[in-house]
DNA sequence: CTTATACTCCTAATTGTTTAGGACAATGGC
DNA sequence: GCCATTGTCCTAAACAATTAGGAGTATAAG
């Protein structure tokens, strides 16, 4: 009954879909075809395809919306979790697991310069003090 | 004169092999292939494949030391140049480049804890002041 | 009823990544 | 010299990700 926890990261393509989802709430394949920001606009089916594998890796469910034609693919993960499980394998393969790595390499390379790091620092002292886990959600 | 800047990135294979010459200096196909830290040992071919893969795209280059029978295969690429692209390269996926982004999210996914950021945050201030702003380049 | 349309499902071609086999060259032991 | 070992180069198969065509189904329009 346990399920299968195996390779199940977001492919490039994938997480743009996802992206066009988390934004619209739930979405047919049309609209997911047109606000896909992807230059020579993919085929119809193409983006389906995707809908589909990405249905049968549990990463979206579709429902049929009474009266509608069309299916309507909603999020089944959350953004945040997509996004922290993308961001933890990036700390595993390139800092063995060190976020502080990750940060510090980002000071070093520039994205982020000291000044950030200092505000970003007071935000979540602030909000630690405040109110426990309130974060917006969407 | 200006190179192609084509799709360039690093594949996971690939970002395994460039760890084991940024540990090392240097490295025979050999050595590469005993290092890897992957299950069922690759092949000696296969190392060198990507190895010839690798200089073709520029992120090595090869020596021959005299009196040496095997090539010795070197980084051409610093280890801050290539994490800072990827790291670059995934802001700009997941957070539309917004590098402040990537920092909330992991403390939300507890990769990184309010503390380690204070910690982060004195270190950097600290190492404005003494330094001067030596880092690497882009 | 017939046709056009909007959609789904199935399937395959294409491209990129990883994997490795086999032919051949140089070296060192005997 | 002759052969085993270690290494290089060339090539292609296996696998994964992306892209899309075509057949079929349901609905609405005429």
């Amino acid at each position: 009954m346990a399920r299968k926890k195996q390779s199940d990261q977001l492919t490039p393509l994938e997480l743009e879909i996802m992206k066009v989802l988390w934004d619209t709430g739930s979405a047919t394949v049309q609209t997911v075809q047109e606000r896909l920001p992807i230059e020579p606009r993919l085929a119809y089916t193409t983006v389906q395809t995707m809908l589909n594998l990405l249905k049968k890796k549990d990463k979206v469910h579709r429902v049929h919306k009474p009266g509608e034609r069309a299916f309507l693919y909603a999020p089944a993960v959350s953004r945040h979790n997509a996004v922290g499980q993308l961001v933890g394998d990036l700390v595993d393969r390139l800092f063995g697991g060190s976020a502080e790595g990750l940060v510090m390499s980002m000071v070093e390379q520039r994205y982020l310069k000291p000044e950030d790091l200092d505000k970003l620092n007071r935000m979540v002292a602030e909000s630690k003090q405040s109110g426990g886990g309130r974060h917006g959600n969407r």
